[in-house]
This record gives structure tokens, sequence and C-alpha cells, in this order.
DNA sequence: GGTGAAAACCGTAGGCT
DNA sequence: AGCCTACGGTTTTCACC
């Protein structure tokens, strides 16, 4: 059970993690009456998934601004060296406002997803911690003021 | 039941929501062990959040390379004219790779998160799918190399 | 607002095909 | 690999506090 190819994975397989992309809470008997199959057989199924990895966990997803978090907002770093990328990572992956961090190629080394309350939350955030990081050269912020889609893949 | 505050959440409805940031598959009996009050008003909590809207829904996470998608980006939109906005933004929502879309202020109008099966997946769809949309201007891609964190914020 | 218990439903394991 | 069955756990409701 080492391989990563898509290949052990039949239409079943597929079926039940569309259902499961969309609502990770569904009922497995649930899933079964979709699928015609019996509940055993899904439970087997995600359990497989789950060993081979395909399947990581599952996440709430929320209403940040009903929180109380109105910014969410995307920050491409640039790095004085291309070397300090793990260390500069590290210390990135201990602000709990960033909630999503990517290694990138092109204009940028380092990509963000950040949600902040507040325009002074989010300058505070950059001026007090993003850009007091050893390594960090600079930092280009797009500010989103709607996310109209979130969804997963279509299998 | 029309407000938008945090004011209408206490630290109960704090701990049960930090619980299924995590993990939204967790049995409200086990919530409910950890926040030492019965099953009955986690449930009667998690509808109540349900229905202010701050719970919209849950995700299972997937590892999209084992299923033959390995490239994850970022793409930003510009367009030629402000006003197309909602028209080119309507257009974009019918594309499947298309898993997450902003609006937003600055240097883009749009931003987008794609996931594709591979390099050559991700040069057709920017050639034959979004620069052949009427009113986008120029895109920029950014390609993530690896993702190192992916989160739910801190309440 | 919370509790505790009942009823319906679900998750899980094991034996069978 | 899937089905069935059975048990224990979970969800959901509701009378009561």
């Amino acid at each position: 059970m080492e391989f990563t190819k898509s290949q052990q994975l039949d239409s079943l397989d597929i079926d039940i993690l569309s259902i499961m992309l969309k609502d990770s809470r569904t009922p497995f008997l649930e899933i079964a009456r979709q699928c015609h199959v019996s509940g055993g057989t899904i439970h087997v199924r995600m359990k497989k998934m789950e060993e081979i990895g395909i399947i990581k966990g599952s996440k709430l997803i929320i209403d940040t601004a009903k929180l109380g978090y109105d910014i969410c907002c995307f920050i491409g770093i640039n790095l004085e060296k291309a070397s300090y990328l793990t260390d500069v990572a590290e210390k990135l992956e201990q602000i709990s406002e960033i909630i999503e961090l990517y290694y990138t190629t092109g204009q940028y080394s380092i990509f963000l997803k950040v949600i902040c309350q507040n325009i002074s939350h989010l300058q505070k955030l950059l001026a007090e911690k993003l850009q007091t990081i050893e390594g960090v050269q600079s930092t280009s912020t797009v500010i989103c003021l709607l996310q109209k889609l979130d969804r997963n893949i279509k299998l």
C-alpha cells in the first residue's frame, strides 16, 4: 500500500470521495444508499483511503467574518536568500493568523493565506511579525473583498 | 437571529468550534465529554451555529497529488474594465479546476486557486479557458511546489 | 439554558459467500 | 470484494428542571 497512483481507486471509491468532499459529515449509511452498496463496504473503503493517505482529515467550513475576522488576504514573500526558506517557514508556522503556507516558484518564495480581524490587525501582523523575521526581504499583499467560491475538485 | 456579531457566541460555542475546526467528524458525545456538558447541549449549539450561518459546512481534506492532481497554483486576473467583474466571475465559476475564487483589491481584480493534473493541463486551462474569456486582460500565475500548512484560525 | 433517557440511527467488526 | 448481522456508540428529540 505504498503507491501514490490513482489507479488503485475504483469508481466506487471516487463516488464515495465525491460525496464526502462536499460534506464530510455524511453518514456512511447515507453514502451506502446513494452508491447501492452496504454500509460495511463504505467503512472498508474509507479506512483504505485513510490508510493510503488520500484522506487526510476533515475541516469545518466557517464564516470567519461572522466570528469577527473580516480580513482574508494572500501574502507573497520574497527572501534575501533562497537558503533561508525553511528557517523562515518554520517561524511563519508559529503565527496563528497564517492558515495556509506554500513554497512557490516564480515571483515569490513563500505564499501565505492569512485571516485577520481588521485592517489594523493586518498592519500589525505585517509590520511587527512578518517583516521582522530575519531573511524576509519584502512582502506583497492581495486583500480579498469577497470569497465567491470555496469547493473541492470535481473527480 | 440576523446579527453577524461574535457576541452571540459564548465560550462553550467557541470550545465546540475549536474542536470541530480540527476534525469535523468528531462525535458530539466526544465533544460533550471534553466540554463537560451533555450530548444534547452540543447538538443544540451546533444547530444554532448552523442556522446563524457561522458553520457553513464541512469538507474532506484530501491529498490531491495522490489522485493525480499534481499542480496547485494561484492565478491573479486583470480585467480590461472593472465593470466586467461579475460577468467574468460567473464564467470562471463554471470551470471545475477553479476551487476558490476571490474578488480582490490591489494588483488584481480576481484571484483564483486552481488544481490541475500537470503542467500541460494548466497550460491548456490558461490558454484555452481563462485567457479566452471576454474581459480578461492578463493573468499572473504562482505555482505551488509544496503546501506546508493547511489549518483553520485559532479562536 | 441545561439534563438525562428513550428511540432511531450509525459505526465497526466478524463470519459468510 | 461485498453482504449480513449484531453490538455498542451516536444523534436527535423531549419531558423535566
